[in-house]
DNA sequence: TAGTAGTGACTAACATTTGCCCACAAATG
């Protein structure tokens, strides 16, 4: 079994026992555990074998024993015993806006309805009216979600799609009278790689007329709440989008709470009780009874903690609230310390946009220098470089550097396609005359691992070969990418001083955060590229400098931040 | 169930809003 296969199972078990109405401390023991395995940068078949499944935060004893059952056995006998109480169909129910635990629960003791297709047909005919806490109302309501999770399903947004509307919206919201602040919060804020609603701030002294103007927007489908101080609604395209609306003064509280995430909060307040004071969106409130005190900004907030200020990129609690307590969070690398840019393309293979375009426009955009790497002779598709073209391009490049003057530099590089046969594309009497080598995997990417694992060995292990880009190929949301013991690519990336690409096109994200924060413990270095195939594209950088943030990843570990001197005398010395 | 203390027991996850039915479940970070 796979990571994902054993957090599937741990996260069913955790569902199931909440609809049993066992004790809540049970039920997230299994859900903390199903993330942690889901978001494990290691194989947990690896972490097992090496006895250290314990050392996971929230795996103790108890669930060590269950996941080698299910590693060993290929099954889970506690999951099969729940089964027989509550059957496991009972759990899609929970997707179902507006159910949880105790009704599924009620539907199913006192109706026997264990799917939703039942479900849908009970609420239709009418029968779930009779029940206590339902009603006509209710049974519509139902009916509606059934239908509306049938046809948007429960899939999370990719935050490429998702930031562009919420800029979009807040921009319109933002011209609204009364309005003085506007901003992006949870998940999106904390530019998760994909996100499950879209929420968004306000700061206004009088709610009403924004939160009227926010459910009648055209964008809106349907409104599923509609309060003096927040709003829900989902548009066309399926996407819940969530308001609030406080006073300014309230700000800090109000941004903190909204952008999570939820365990982050729940430690910040539980560190607050232990000072005396309770903490929610409009204020911190002494226990005994004295005067709120307000935070206008966030950094007032964790200034009552004694906190640095900690970026919403750390606030998963997966240890910043233990690093700021210990001052000692991480300097995570800022997007204006990004100084250079090592992928892109231009119309020698598939990019938009010539060599000088792409560096003129690089150079506005406050970089010193880049990498033209455009994709190599096998990658027909994209019109890759045989070696012939790539010395012509040479000459282009020259004369591109000296049209750009010394205070920039185009180093000449190539993105070499690593063939499905485990050849490199190129030679090494090509490779050692580049200044910068770029090796990808874009085809065969469903080779069994053993295969596609032999591929990217011989390109890390290439002395020629600088950074292996884009290292999973995955694509988001649904190319899950090549299947890569990412142990070993990490590992073998640190031993041979390989550049690991953090590719910042939203669609790609790869390394993933999780796969950054392990290469990171690992010691490995890194760089946040674009992938350029158009000037506009420079823009997407923020998503790689976030997934980089995440992994906590510091300036020093990431080359792009380094001079370029700096940069070619580490590609010398590797060399 | 995890974690801690110390071998069987105890504690631990906060605080709010909304809708709908008539006190509570669900949802939000």
């Amino acid at each position: 079994m796979n990571n994902r296969e054993v957090a599937k199972i741990f996260a069913d078990v955790a569902d199931m026992l909440s609809i049993r109405g066992d004790i809540i401390h049970r039920v997230l023991s299994y859900r903390k555990a199903s993330e942690a395995i889901h978001e494990l940068g290691r194989d947990v078949n690896q972490v097992y074998a090496a006895g250290e499944l314990t050392d996971i935060p929230g795996i103790g004893k108890t669930l060590a024993e269950k996941i080698e059952e299910m590693l060993t056995t290929g099954k889970l006998e506690f999951y099969e015993k729940l089964a027989k109480e509550i059957p496991p169909t009972l759990v899609e129910m929970l997707k179902v806006d507006g159910l949880g635990p105790k009704r599924v629960k009620q539907v199913y003791e006192t109706l026997g309805i264990t799917t939703l297709a039942e479900l849908n047909t009970a609420a239709q005919e009418g029968k779930l009216r009779d029940l206590p806490g339902l009603g006509a109302k209710s049974e519509a309501k139902l009916v509606a979600a059934i239908a509306a999770l049938a046809r948007h399903g429960d899939n999370r947004t990719s935050i490429g799609e998702a930031w562009p509307l919420a800029q979009e919206i807040l921009a319109e919201l933002a011209q609204l009278p009364g309005v003085v602040k506007t901003a992006v919060a949870g998940s999106l804020r904390r530019m998760k790689e994909s996100i499950g609603d879209v929420d968004l701030l306000v700061a206004a002294d009088d709610a009403a007329p924004i939160m009227d103007y926010f459910v009648q927007m055209p964008r809106v489908e349907s409104v599923s709440g509609h309060g003096p101080t927040k709003s829900s609604v989902v548009l066309h395209n399926g996407m819940q989008v969530d308001l609030r609306v406080l006073p300014l003064e309230r700000w800090g509280t109000l941004l903190s709470y909204f952008t999570g995430s939820k365990d982050h909060n729940v430690r910040l307040r539980e560190l607050a009780l232990k000072q005396g004071l309770t903490l929610n969106e409009h204020a911190f409130t002494p226990l005994d009874g004295g005067d709120e005190i307000l935070c206008a900004s966030e950094e007032a907030l964790y200034k009552v903690f004694n906190f640095p200020y900690i970026l919403p990129t750390l606030r998963e609690d997966r240890g910043e609230i233990e690093a700021a307590q210990k001052g000692q969070l991480p300097d995570v690398v800022r997007i204006e310390q990004i100084v250079a840019d090592l992928h892109m393309h231009t119309t020698w293979s598939d990019g938009k946009m010539s060599v000088l375009g792409m560096a003129q426009a690089a150079q506005t955009r406050g970089l010193r220098y880049i990498v033209i790497s455009d994709h190599s002779q096998s990658l027909g598709i994209a019109n890759g470089l045989t070696p012939e073209r790539l010395w012509q391009q040479a000459e282009e490049i020259a004369a591109a550097n000296a049209q750009m003057g010394p205070d920039f530099r185009i180093l000449h590089g190539t993105e070499m396609e690593i063939r499905a046969d485990g050849s490199l594309d190129f030679d090494d009497g090509v490779l050692a005359r580049l200044d910068f080598v770029i090796a990808s995997l874009h085809v065969s990417l469903n080779q069994p691992r053993e295969q596609v694992m032999k591929r990217i060995m011989t390109a890390l292990e290439n002395p020629h070969v600088d950074m292996i880009g884009h290292p999973t190929g995955r694509l988001l949301p649904d190319r899950p990418g090549a299947d890569l013991d990412m142990e070993l690519v990490l590992q073998t990336a640190v031993a041979t001083q390989t550049i690991l690409e953090i590719n910042a096109n939203p669609h790609r994200l790869d390394l993933r955060d999780s796969h950054v924060r392990r290469a990171v413990e690992l010691g490995a270095t890194l760089a946040i590229n674009c992938d350029a195939h158009h000037v506009d594209h420079f823009e997407l950088l923020h998503y790689g400098v976030a997934t980089a943030q995440r992994g906590w990843a510091t300036a020093e570990t990431v080359v792009n931040t380094w001079p370029l001197e700096k940069l070619l005398a580490f590609l010398a010395k590797r060399k």
